[in-house]
DNA sequence: TTATTATCCTACCAAATTAGTAGACTAAAA
DNA sequence: TTTTAGTCTACTAATTTGGTAGGATAATAA
């Protein structure tokens, strides 16, 4: 399951997308406007900056805006971001790979079918953005 | 991703359909091959019994054994079993759901996505067994 | 230049979940 | 009736999750 912050990563995101491009939306409008809390919607925003997602403008007349066009943030992104690996085990992850203690990867039928199960859905996650869910 | 508890219940479920049919594998035995904490595992495997997938057998001779043909076990059943809700959400889980509290559903975008994404996922979880990692 | 506005950043905290352990109990064989 | 092996309840330590607090910093406007 996705994380709270997953979920308001996403939805955060989708209602900066909705609210169009170079165009600051402060924090407490979003957090009002999609019931997230204040100071953690803070921290997940300064996350999906860092990571490329949104850029900020500081001062009167500022906040956040997405930094690409909505078509071009795929969800799996924004889940990465806030959430880690998107795969069921570490061993088949693209992104946080890490190996497992004891299985031989070339001949491991678990890591086989999970790496199925995490193209078919990285297959919807990667090619659905923002766009999808404004 | 999938908990330790997961893993090791695909592992020792793994192993005993190698194993094959009504031929009982003591815990210990599991335990050691798989190298899966003893007392860990004696509570995975009464929790596989509890939902029909395992059976056992007590006393001098016993142990645990498949209740059904390999490819009758869904991977899906399993990861249920231990971890719960395989979606992404609980709106769009089909055996844990829970209504989310201010989305509407018929007009959920994140909603829509999020059930394709697990539709992708299930397919592959529902129609791969432990045939298909023995 | 100084007040105001709004993001940035570090650190903290409580509750829940995860990963496991302990130990007594029960049923089946030998 | 002893041994064997699963059953069951309860506990615990470590980690993760879902936040909060409060000051620092940068941009704008009076």
């Amino acid at each position: 399951m996705l994380s709270k912050k997953a979920q308001y990563a996403l939805k955060a995101a989708g209602y900066l997308a909705a609210k169009g491009g170079a165009n600051p939306v402060q924090i407490a409008e979003i957090s009002e406007k999609k019931q997230i809390p204040l100071k953690f919607l803070e921290n997940i925003l300064l996350e999906l900056k860092k990571a490329g997602i949104l850029e900020s403008k500081k001062g009167k007349g500022g906040g956040y805006y997405i930094s690409h066009a909505p078509s071009d943030i795929s969800l799996a992104k924004i889940i990465r971001t806030v959430d880690g690996p998107i795969s069921m085990l570490p061993c088949v992850s693209l992104y946080f790979y890490e190996k497992c203690s004891d299985c031989d990867e070339e001949h491991c039928n678990i890591n086989r079918v999970f790496a199925e199960a995490r193209d078919a859905t990285l297959q919807v996650l990667e090619h659905r953005t923002l766009q999808d869910i404004m």
